[in-house]
RNA sequence: GCGCCCGUAGCUCAGCGGAUAGAGCAGGGGACUUCUAAUCCCAAGGCCGCAGGUUCGAAUCCUGCCGGGCGCACCA
């Protein structure tokens, strides 16, 4: 099913043979055939050997004729493979019978935790918590559909300083009053008006930090107000993620809150291994590695000089809680680039501590910036930041009139939908579509250009095979002659079977940005095919044989796209 | 000062040890009585930041510079 991987396993053997010990065949797509192997090179020197005589050697050996039409020795020791069009056919139609389309399930699951999304209460979404959303909802999609159990942590700040001032805020207007304003998801005028007051009023600030150790000691009435605040403010980030098609759901917030109980002893056990320090009144433990400014060793607090707790205690503590009760091997956080250090310090002090010992495993998935157009970091008119519903809604209405344009036979209900599809799709591809360590630029008129390495490409595509079954009014039959003469045929069946290969590579890297680009090529290859191989007018079987590559192009974009978590419209 | 990320076509980006460096956009030229032209085809466009080094072979690995961004003890 995989090619790259039939392949190494046919050569591999050949080339331990040949070399007298195990050898990748390091098998790749060529320009000059189908595949190409360029293990016979690198080979040469350590065996004292002409590299061609290595490779004559290896194809000598290697059992291929069952698959390759061609294997040769080229240039100065590539092994040139050609696909013969009966194995292709084979692989094509193995997929076609194939409902996970050659992406089998893992054999051995891992529970695996997600840390995504992390909005603050009462606080605004902005574009800084877009990258984090979308990028952590793939990784949650595509673990989930390898059959990972796949634990969603939405790391919510529900907890800490500002909480004082944000209910006595809601105090001063009234409960009423205030749950009105934030499930209109007007956060950021509360948190505004919050801020100014505390910032302004001497008065307000002694009741502010009242409030917040009334909070931590449990006062009844101050935790009702705080459970107001949290559930209004997750009522609206629930709103968000329906629109951004994001599978968060109300169960997967964790708030900092639920780890309060935990961190005292945290800091405890740490102490009781031995490994914290005080330094100037904070309890510190220094994982190694860790340099700070003057060179000397940079200190990890979990536990601040006013006894309070920060960043660093709860996250050790949701660490130590996921490799623990919850038994997870694989813990991601897709937090932006800038956390890195403190990622490194965190699981470098987990480690220390036993909380994160083999198989278990934690990665930073860490992203750039988004920048506007002017390539500086994305500021609204008035210099804040920008609002994520503003943004999406500005990329819906815009992929809405586009559509309508494209389109007039759509009536206005379908027009909203496919809008809200291409654009919300548009947003996500634009992010997931390139390196995620890099910035990543977002200007509104590449993004909604419709047009290259975007989702609209994929998700038209996609739409035209919908429009072929429309008027075909059948299924493709599983089992249809795969053609292949034409050129077209051959190259869009090539992208079809190579669909199991980036999966593994995305499952193992999660960069997505290599799906993306797979998804494209497969997206490109069709409408090539589209042009020039005519599938309903085409004479039996080729024509059976045509539906069923459009079929199979269709599913893949389907689930490649959902994966990314973009909707794939059945018309345009 | 130290650390991390990034410098590839005018723009946005792939490629990260192999044969002539690839896409898309923009700009140029073509293709709609044909399953949606939101498409396709053709041409053009590059001292792969700079300088050394390793290698049969370097955009890719190493070192040093230059440029941009970010981080560097009690904010989350």
């Amino acid at each position: 099913m995989d090619c790259e991987k039939l392949l190494t396993d046919r050569l591999a053997p050949a080339f331990a043979a040949v070399a007298g010990g195990p050898v990748d065949p390091v098998v790749r797509r060529s320009q000059r055939a189908d595949f190409q192997s360029d293990a016979a090179l690198a080979l040469a020197r350590r065996l004292g050997r002409p590299p061609r005589e290595i490779a004559a050697a290896v194809l000598d050996r290697a059992e291929l004729g069952d698959l390759c039409a061609v294997a040769e020795v080229s240039g100065p020791g590539f092994v040139n493979l050609t696909i013969s069009d009966a194995a292709l056919a084979r692989m094509v139609t193995a997929l076609a019978g194939d409902p996970r389309l050659g992406v089998p399930a893992v054999a051995g699951p891992e529970t695996v935790v997600v840390d995504y999304s992390a909005p603050n209460v009462a606080k605004e979404m902005h574009v800084g918590h877009l990258r984090s959303t979308v990028i952590g909802d793939a990784v949650a999609r595509l673990l989930a559909w390898r059959g990972h159990r796949v634990v969603r942590a939405n790391h919510l700040g529900d907890w800490g300083t500002p909480f004082g001032m944000l209910i006595e805020h809601l105090v001063d207007l009234g409960e009423a009053e205030a749950a009105e304003e934030l499930s209109m998801g007007d956060l950021d005028s509360f948190y505004r008006a919050a801020r100014a007051k505390f910032d302004a009023d001497e008065g307000f600030r002694d009741r502010s930090r009242r409030r917040v150790v009334a909070l931590q000691g449990g006062d009844a009435t101050t935790l009702r107000l705080w459970r107001l605040l949290v559930q209004q403010s997750e009522r609206y980030f629930l709103t968000v993620y329906d629109l951004l098609d994001v599978t968060l759901t109300a169960r997967d917030f964790r708030g900092e809150s639920s780890y309060h109980q935990l961190l005292a002893p945290v800091v405890d056990e740490l102490d009781r291994l031995g490994l914290l320090r005080e330094s100037a009144g904070a309890a510190c433990v220094f994982p190694p590695g860790s340099v700070g400014r003057d060179g000397a060793p940079l200190p990890l607090i979990v536990r601040k000089s006013d006894g309070g707790y920060g960043y660093p205690a709860t996250d050790l503590a949701a660490l130590r809680q996921r490799t623990g009760e919850l038994g997870a091997t694989r813990l991601v956080y897709v937090v932006g680039l800038p956390q890195r250090r403190h990622f490194e310090m965190v699981f470098g002090v987990a480690r220390q501590a036993g909380w994160l010992a083999p198989p278990a495993r934690a990665e930073h998935v860490g992203f750039g910036s988004i920048l506007g157009a002017d390539g500086r970091m994305l500021r609204s008119r008035a210099g804040g930041s920008v609002k994520l519903v503003a943004l999406l809604a500005e990329a819906v209405s815009r992929a809405t009139a586009l559509t309508r344009e494209r389109n007039p036979e759509l009536d206005a209900a379908e027009a909203a939908e496919v809008g809200r599809a291409v654009g919300i799709g548009a947003v996500k591809y634009a992010d997931l579509a390139s390196d995620r360590h890099r910035d990543h630029v977002l200007d509104w008129e590449r993004m909604l250009s419709l047009d290259g390495n975007t989702a609209p490409y994929l998700q038209y595509a996609y739409s035209r095979i919908r429009s072929i079954f429309r008027r075909a009014g059948a299924a493709a039959r599983p089992e249809a002659p795969v053609p292949l003469a034409e050129p077209a045929e051959r190259a869009l069946a090539f992208e079809l079977v190579g669909f199991a290969t980036v999966v593994a590579e995305v499952e193992r890297t999660l960069e997505f940005h290599h799906l993306a680009g797979y998804l494209h090529r497969l997206a490109t290859s069709f409408n090539a095919f589209y042009e020039r191989c005519p599938v309903l007018r085409a004479e039996q079987p080729v024509r059976d044989g045509r539906l069923l590559l459009a079929e199979l192009t269709g599913r893949v974009l389907r689930q490649g796209l959902d994966l990314l978590g973009i909707r794939t419209p059945e018309r345009m």
